[in-house]
DNA sequence: TGTACATCAGTGAACGCGCGTTCACTGATGTAC
DNA sequence: TGTACATCAGTGAACGCGCGTTCACTGATGTAC
């Protein structure tokens, strides 16, 4: 529980604002050399500091940096996602789904660096602390409940018929005894599956193995995960009886060909 | 065109081994440390080399020997790929998708670091040169190969309607010019949805961030790849008349509540 | 409002370490005759 | 098969650089009376 608010002394606000200063400047170090290249020395001359050994009075060593500027990359994340959510509460489930993945994928491109920090390669030598984990669910919990609600709502209509089998449902025990019980397995399977389609898509644009690929991202973006929010169960109610009755193994019957319904 | 298969000189194979020797040690290297962390110095020490300045005799430089483990870690992946494609030959065009999947997941897991260079962030001040894009292209083709065969066979059935717009066709202009014309939109856009997923779900595991939601990675893994092969359309055709009339703008209408088909 | 003391912020030197790259060199291997 | 020369592999010293962290210290700010 946090004390009183009373007045802050002038030591106290200055160390508020030095450690923002230190924080943003970590930030340029990680944009400029990536995780492993920031410096406390570095730090320390961009903030002109004439000694780095100043920065301990602030941080107790490199890596307790590191892990703030984790925590608050998720942070920053999450209120981005959020703030988008809320602004499209009024929209149907797909457009608030959308909403969302452009505002992750916004803030990734406008934040790369920290980006990577957060959902690229694990930094070598270094191992998130507990602080970092809150934080990082807040992005998967949301689109847990946008799911949610769409069901609620009676809005939630996946298209496949796939049922799940019993050992992907017991795979997913650490997952389901957090959430509250009675949400059918697939509903929670359909918002891990947005979850991880929306993060590998931005990803793939982030690290530039869609350079070559698309011209427009955002445009493809867009369309690419509006079609997986209908795949995954966020779009209109298929006509009734329409469900097809996959069987989960390999059955590639003979059919007749595919409907073209792409445009030009 | 390569010179005639002459016998080697004992200089010529020592120069192969040693420069095959060089690059383990560079791997390990960067198990250890990461991408930012493999040093020349350390590569010597590794492989017994009294003096650092040798290895000048192998590589330009450091860049060139994270060029070469990067060339490496796609060719080793893609032939991991292309051989599950093979041994699945016989198979449906569902399970060969999926036998794919595993392979790329089980060459990540046995290679976490080469994972991490390859799909993970990119290696700040960096950049690869061509030598890495071809190779880079092999596990993405694989799967544009197999639906376009599948689409061949008749047995490539999307569950969605959603129509391609016009803004996002023209996003893949540049991939559209690299293939064979006649390919349908939505194909295409199936493929890459496949590859994005695929390797969305694959950094997941990898970097950890299912380590609190999955148990047994495994087996979620199969049943994920599985239905989302399904879902972009390598599973059984739909019924007939099934197909969703999806607008593609989220018209959410109301709807009567889904039925359960989660077991448990 | 004024003084005495405690706390905190930042300094600067030092320790011990590592790095990429260059260069002139010795000695071994390969080749042409 | 034997010799003379050219090529290549690896050495070791050196250049100039950077790093995290510790420690005793000075001077400023805050607090209790």
């Amino acid at each position: 529980m946090p004390t009183a608010p009373r007045t802050l002394t002038a030591r106290e606000r200055a160390r508020i604002e030095f450690t923002r200063d230190i924080k943003e400047a970590a930030r340029r170090q990680l944009a400029e050399h990536g995780p492993a290249g920031i410096s406390l020395r570095g730090v320390a001359r961009d903030i002109g500091l004439v000694s780095a050994s100043a920065l301990y009075r602030y941080f107790p060593g490199r890596d307790a940096l590191l892990t703030a500027l984790i925590a608050d990359g998720y942070d920053s994340l999450g209120d981005a996602a959020d703030a988008a959510a809320e602004a499209a509460d009024a929209q149907g489930h797909l457009d608030r789904w959308v909403a969302v993945c452009h505002a992750v994928r916004d803030w990734a491109l406008a934040h790369p660096h920290e980006y990577a920090l957060i959902h690229g390669s694990p930094v070598p030598g270094y191992t998130a602390p507990e602080d970092t984990r809150e934080p990082g669910t807040r992005v998967p919990f949301l689109i847990g409940g946008l799911f949610a609600r769409a069901a609620q709502d009676g809005a939630y209509h996946p298209l496949d018929g796939l049922p799940v089998p019993a050992d992907a449902h017991r795979a997913l025990a650490p997952l389901l005894g957090r959430l509250p019980e009675g949400i059918p397995d697939d509903l929670v399977i359909a918002g891990l599956t947005a979850w991880t389609y929306l993060f590998g898509a931005v990803s793939f644009e982030v690290f530039g193995h869609r350079a070559a690929i698309v011209a427009d991202h955002r445009a493809y973006y867009d369309h690419e995960v509006r079609r997986l929010g209908i795949l995954v169960g966020l779009g209109p109610a298929p006509a009734a009886g329409a469900r097809p009755t996959t069987t989960g193994a390999g059955a590639d019957g003979a059919a007749p060909p595919p409907a073209q319904d792409a445009t030009g």
